[in-house]
DNA sequence: ATTATTTATTAGGTATACCTAATTTTTTGT
DNA sequence: ACAAAAAATTAGGTATACCTAATAAATAAT
C-alpha cells in the first residue's frame, strides 16, 4: 500500500505537470509548491524512483509513471470527493473545505470513498468546479478554459477557480461569483484586458486580466467563438 | 493546541482508568494497551506530564490532570462521533467503524464535528452503546453494568461492549445480539458463572462468563435485584 | 565564451517516535 | 526477610522527515 506522505508528493507533482505548460515538474518549483526545501524533495524524490512512482533523471524534470499518476489521481480522487461532501452535505463555504479534505484524503478506505461519494450526490466536479476522476482515474469531460479567453458577448458558466488561497476565494465571494454562476462577457477593454462581465439579475463587475485568468469558465453555446 | 499523538495517549490512559476498578493506571499496562514498547511510553509520559497533560509520580501509576481529562474526553467525542456516522449514515457495520474511527478522530476541526454530529442524529451514545461526551466533556448518564453481575430473571437491554476486536464482535454478530438488544436472564449456571440468555423471539444462548463481562447493559426494571 | 545566476546535489545536523538490551527499583511469595 | 518476579528506568540505537550551509552543475546574460 501507498504511503501518506508520498501521497502528498504524487498530487503536488501532479498539479504542477498539468498547471504549468510543460510536463515536467522541477524541483525547485515542486519545493516552493510544497514548501518545503529543496534537500528534503531531492532526498524524497530519488525513493519515489525507487519506488517507480515517478521518473526523476538527473536534471531532465520529474515525470510520473504510469502507477504514480493511478496514485495521483486517487489522491486527488479523495480530496475532491471530500471537498464535495464538506461543501454539499456539511454545508461548509466554498472556501473552508480545502484545508480540511487535504486531512480527510490520508484516509485510505475504499470503501469509505464509496459511501462519501454516494451522500455527496455523485458527483463529477468538486466545489472549485474541478473534475473527479473515477475509481480508474478516468477523468469527465469538460472544455474548461479561463474567462480571460473569452470574446465580446460571450455566455459562459463559472466551472472553478485555478487559484485556491483564501484570498482570491473570498474575494470572489465578495463579488458574489460562484460556482455554476453565468456570465455574460459585456465588454473587453483592450487597454489591458479587463473585462465587464454581467451576472446574476444583472449585475456588474469588471475584472481584471490576473483575476479572469484564474476564472475557469465554458461556454454555453455550442458556436460561441470562444471556442474557436 | 494540542497534538495528535497526545491524544493516543490520553484516550489510551483514559480508557485503562475506567475499565478497570483502580483509577491509576500503570506504564506497562499502558504500554501493553497501545502495543508499544514500556520506555517508548515511559519517554513519552515525562513529557505529558510536562505538558500537565498528566500526573505521572514515580511508581504512583498514571493520573489525567484537569486539562488532560478534557482533551482526552474530546478525542473521545470525536471517536464516537465518527463511528455513530460511520454506521448510521455511511451504514458500516457495528465491527467496522471502529478501525475507520481512530483515523478520522484525528482531524481536529469543531465546525466539523458540530456538522458530524447533526447528520448522525446528535446521538447520546455510539454504535457500540458507549455514551459520548458533549463538548464541555459532560457524559450522558447510564447505569451500565457487565452482563455477568446479572441475578437470575433479570431483563436488561444491551448498550455495549468493552472489547472492541473483530474476533469478538464477529461472534457477537454470529449469536444475532446486537445493540438495543433486549436480553432476559434464564438461569445462571453456578460451575462457571455461565449465563443462559433468552432474546429476540425467543432465542437462547449460553454465553461463557468471559464473554458475559464485556458485554455492558442496563437494567429494564427500575427495582430490579442487579441494582442492589 | 565567459561570468553570473539559478538549480541541483552533497554533507552533516535536529527532532520525533519508535526500538532492544541492560540495570535498577518495587512488589510478591514463601 | 529475602529471593524471585515484575515493573520502571537508563543507555544507546534506528528510521523518517525535516533543516542549513557548502559545493557542483546547468542555464542565462552580456
Amino acid at each position: 500500500m501507498i504511503k501518506t506522505s508520498d501521497e502528498k508528493y504524487l498530487r503536488a507533482i501532479y498539479h504542477i505537470s498539468l498547471s504549468e505548460k510543460h510536463v515536467k515538474a522541477s524541483l525547485s518549483e515542486l519545493a516552493y509548491y510544497m514548501d518545503l526545501k529543496p534537500p528534503t524533495v531531492f532526498e524524497r524524490l530519488k525513493i519515489l524512483g525507487d519506488e517507480k512512482l515517478i521518473i526523476y533523471n538527473k536534471n531532465k524534470g520529474i515525470r510520473l509513471t504510469k502507477v504514480g499518476q493511478k496514485e495521483a489521481l486517487n489522491v486527488i480522487r479523495k480530496h475532491r470527493i471530500w471537498e464535495t461532501f464538506l461543501h454539499k452535505v456539511c454545508k461548509f463555504s466554498w472556501s473552508e473545505v480545502h484545508e480540511l479534505a487535504e486531512k480527510l484524503q490520508n484516509i485510505n478506505s475504499e470503501k469509505l470513498m464509496d459511501r462519501i461519494f454516494v451522500l455527496s450526490g455523485e458527483p463529477k466536479f468538486d466545489p472549485h468546479g474541478d473534475p473527479i476522476p473515477d475509481k480508474w482515474g478516468v477523468l469527465p469531460l469538460t472544455e474548461r478554459r479561463p474567462l480571460l479567453n473569452s470574446v465580446e458577448g460571450c455566455k459562459c458558466i463559472v466551472l472553478g477557480v485555478n487559484e485556491d488561497g483564501p484570498d482570491f476565494l473570498n474575494y470572489l465571494t465578495d463579488l458574489k461569483i460562484g460556482l455554476n454562476e453565468k456570465l455574460s462577457v459585456e465588454k473587453i477593454f483592450p487597454f489591458d484586458g479587463s473585462l465587464k462581465v454581467r451576472f446574476r439579475q444583472g449585475e456588474m463587475a469588471v475584472l481584471s486580466p490576473k483575476v479572469a485568468e484564474q476564472i475557469m469558465v465554458s461556454c454555453m453555446k455550442a458556436n460561441c467563438l470562444c471556442r474557436q
